[in-house]
DNA sequence: CTTAATTTGTGAATGAATTCACAAAGCCTC
DNA sequence: GAGGCTTTGTGAATTCATTCACAAATTAAG
């Protein structure tokens, strides 16, 4: 298959998301030029990133709201359960622990790892707390699919490693740091502070 | 001025950071080969992206790394004070109350604002959590430059139409919805269930 | 001072992503 | 079922971003 650009697959995800507000509001059918407008892009562009993985509307009337969230669910991937594990037990892991958003698209939290004595045998949400001495062991045990990074940047390369040596192969970074993994392992950063500097600088030279 | 891509934003905030960490190590002078090396991009991508705001380097030698930093944080709107609001003192309120990146890089928090009666009054890390009627009273006094948005998405369109009523003009958006601005106002948006879809997305469709 | 070795800065070339524009296909009304 | 109205799907055109490639500048060594 052709490769996707990483813009293209962000898209499809907002889609996805209009498309089940749209659902939730029992209407069946949707043309590229309203999803369009409600994602901030244009129709031509709606329809060209849906054109890679087939044609699913119908000329005239639009797509049809449950079939093409069914589709994208399908291109995203979003059938199958994943298996979360979290690293770092600090504020932002139990921020994320807490957060609605994983259950309800299928991430499944298994547990959260740090190094503090004083978290580890507790749980954050509902979610157990285990001492990271233990990941390899768990990895090798329960086969989780993504690990989320929340640990100090200094640490962030030794534990990414570790992760990327134990077999996953999906690692959502919230240290503000850029990570070296292999090909075959995907990393997503999230980094508040890169965005902030993005409004500073927005702010800073406007017209 | 030229109007510079955010590709190219996020890439200065990187070259930044690897900046601040030679300069802590005592390093004086550093490549485009160099820097591009540990950012992951190429020496004609580092060497383009500086060239946009003026030439900073010495050819044979390589950039001044205390000048070149100097010179990004003035370009990234680093010098100035940035003051700060956080709306919404849920779980991810407080995290980003507590996190230190914020203060390290000039982002001075003034307040967190709810509208949940167990939380106003309180403080979190310090900050006040203010009631959310407030909000324009204290923006027209205090004039912040940057909202962070940390309410849930059923309430974020409704909250960033107040903000912008009240003249801020930067976003930094934790709920996964698209919001529409007036062309002035930059968002930002962190979009975490975006991240993990697109990171569902590259499990999925691996060759 | 001359030659060899670096490394920048930048036009030109290439590659990638977006937008244009229009034929083809379906609906609706009379 | 003909004519008008919509809206998709997609090559072609365009715009935007990255990479190439090399002259110009600087250092270092003899």
């Amino acid at each position: 298959m052709k490769r996707i650009a990483d813009s293209t697959v962000r898209r499809l995800s907002a889609y996805l998301r209009f498309l089940e507000d749209f659902e939730s509001r029992g209407l069946s059918t949707i043309s590229s030029d309203e999803l369009a407008r409600r994602g901030g892009t244009t129709s031509a562009q709606v329809r060209k990133d849906l054109s890679f993985f087939g044609s699913f509307g119908k000329r005239g009337l639009g797509y049809s709201v449950p079939e093409l969230a069914g589709r994208l669910r399908e291109i995203l991937g979003l059938g199958k359960q994943w298996k979360v594990i979290i690293i770092g037990a600090g504020k932002i892991g139990a921020a994320l622990a807490a957060y609605r958003g994983f259950r309800q698209r299928g991430f499944q939290i298994l547990a959260a790892y740090d190094s503090s004595s004083d978290k580890v045998g507790r749980s954050l949400e509902g979610i157990p707390v285990r001492d990271i001495s233990q990941l390899e062991k768990d990895v090798h045990r329960d086969h989780p699919d993504i690990a989320v990074l929340t640990v100090p940047s200094e640490n962030a390369q030794t534990v990414v490693d570790r992760v990327v040596r134990s077999g996953i192969k999906a690692v959502l970074n919230f240290a503000p740091t850029q990570l070296q993994v292999p090909m075959d392992v995907t990393v997503k950063t999230v980094n508040m502070a890169m965005e902030l500097e993005g409004l500073s600088f927005a702010l800073t030279n406007r017209d």
